[in-house]
DNA sequence: CTGAAAGCGCTTACAG
DNA sequence: CTGAAAGCGCTTACAG
């Protein structure tokens, strides 16, 4: 025996059915299926359920139902517009569906996430939102043998454990670097993030690299990795016109990194794109506002968000399959690149 | 009479017990107070439990022991960085002490939000971060009805109805207008956001009005509300430059106007800080990296999510009351601002 | 259209 | 240190 049983007052539905006259089976079902219930006592019971401001306890409601209406996301940070954007739209089209949005961020090393993502799933998460490619084995493990729906986003890796709402890295930055190559480029570094238990990271780097070396350019060893911090675009900028002064196009997996190479190369009197052209990736919203504004790459977050929410909630109430959706990236064309010059100005130190 | 009693087999605790051979209460209690439960015995159960799988079913947890983990946060955005952050550190911090986040997103009017709070509630929340007065009287009733903890942020309302985890907008913004009056401007604008259901803007404009009234100062009538976009500083600076030339000092609510109204000086010629001074507020990452460096109020948004989660962490567990904390900002000091120009130069169109 | 009863899967006070 | 039993607050199949 644990509580005498609250078989009288108290505030549940028990004692709705009491001042309404009527079972509990009745309130809930007021509730749960209107229609099932004559109107006239309908009326009276959400009346007088509103006047003593009952609401059905959400642990007894789920554990009767077994249904939680929380969807559980998994992101590396929030502190990162993209990853904002597309949590934002996910709780929104959720909220819309009638489910609620529980979040965790786990960095940006998919290699040790199980722990962080069963949290979600101890919560009652009836469905997941992932990013990037499964790369924890337990996870792996997880998603293989549990029955909830997953969904990741961000990557399109054809041989995925789970369906991604994604795009193409790979595809992205090779239009891109192949976007440089036409225009006559012949000397090229990246600023990359890092790579461990990053597909699409390793993606990016591999289409830069492919990219160039196809057309047998200079620079595909030229990657610079470094956390998402606009200090390291300044400092990888500086560093790579001092040592390769001879770089006329720079490829920025991030806007953030972006900004901090136009400072850099500002704050040296290199001129964007006459001396050398620097390409973004994000689409932030401030990119068309630098000086010059920048070229990047738009990735689709709000709408990876939506999508992902109606297919898992799909999943969810209509059982159906997770659905995965390719979603095509478009390069944002701006000021920042341009042809490459023929000669490379005199760099001031 | 609904499903057939799983007094057998299954997955949950009582699979677990016969598999060891112990009752159900001895795993549980091997979960939750282990100290109570012979180090041999538990071993066993948790070897056997990990090897099964097992996890206790969130919602039964829940609903036994009246403890759900969860804590919920009605944000304006995501998509604005200072509260991505904010619940970015509000999540971290839970997660440290064993709680899990869920999120929903109201928008920047406080008027209505009492569904969406309510949603958080419904689905678990045991306690409640909020964003700015609350305004919403249904949501005033509740609070003060409710038994969960609730802070709120980003205010610091005197008579509030809830304790806030937040810094004196009023205070902050009176400081900086007086900064630029000591450098000797005479002529102002403010580029604010929208008012309704928004104590922090009201705050900021009325700190404004009264600071330029103190000093006998031109602009306190000049107050734009946009919505926070970048091209609404675009287009408003230049609304200020064609319409009040003489204007030496912009103060922007938001760093996103500020971006939005230095593009629009550099289109016109005019130069910052030489002609005309701008400060923006919130110190977003990029600000030290435009050009010039914005000067900007520094709105300590991780500060905010940090101490939100602790109080109410600590009001859940320990049933302390929720305490407040008024947090000093201060002027992130660039290159943005600087002494009234003596003459207005010429604008070009 | 409605009510009585079972049971969702745990935890915990009680008794030993 | 352990087990049997009660009960958390709902929802829903069953019977009427």
């Amino acid at each position: 025996m644990t509580r005498k049983k609250s078989d009288s007052a108290g505030s549940g539905v028990r004692a709705v059915a009491q001042a309404v006259g009527v079972s509990k089976s009745t309130v809930s079902r007021a509730f749960n299926s209107p229609e099932l219930v004559k109107e006239e006592v309908r009326q009276k019971i959400f009346e007088i359920a509103a006047e003593m401001n009952y609401r059905p306890h959400p642990a007894a409601r789920a554990l009767r139902s077994q249904r939680t209406h929380i969807v559980g996301a998994a992101i590396p940070t929030l502190d990162y517009a993209i990853f904002a954007r597309m949590v934002n739209e996910f709780e929104k089209t959720l909220s819309t569906l009638g489910a609620s949005t529980i979040v965790i961020t786990t960095g940006f090393d998919n290699r040790d996430v199980f722990d962080d993502v069963r949290q979600l799933v101890d919560r009652g998460a009836e469905a997941l939102l992932l990013v990037g490619e499964v790369e924890d084995p337990k996870l792996k493990d997880f998603v293989r043998h549990a029955s909830l729906p997953v969904v990741t986003t961000y990557s399109a890796p054809p041989d995925s454990t789970v369906p991604a709402v994604g795009f193409d890295n790979y595809r992205a930055f090779a239009e891109a670097v192949e976007h440089l190559a036409k225009l006559g480029h012949k000397s090229y570094a990246m600023i990359a993030s890092m790579t461990d238990g990053n597909d699409r990271q390793r993606a990016r780097i591999a289409a830069y690299r492919d990219t160039l070396e196809r057309h047998g350019l200079i620079g595909s060893d030229r990657v610079y990795k470094h956390t998402y911090e606009m200090r390291s675009g300044v400092s990888t900028m500086e560093q790579i016109l001092d040592e390769y002064p001879e770089t006329t196009a720079v490829i920025c997996n991030s806007d953030v990194f972006a900004i901090g190479a136009l400072k850099a190369c500002r704050n040296r009197g290199v001129r964007v794109p006459e001396d050398i052209s620097i390409i973004g990736c994000d689409d932030f919203d401030f990119a068309e506002l630098l000086d010059p504004p920048l070229t990047t790459i738009a990735v689709p977050a709000a709408r990876m968000g939506q999508l992902a929410a109606e297919t898992l909630w799909a999943a969810i109430t209509q059982k159906k399959p997770v659905e995965g959706h390719l979603i095509e990236t478009r390069i944002a064309m701006r000021n920042s690149i341009g042809p490459a010059p023929n000669a490379r100005i005199q760099v001031s130190t």
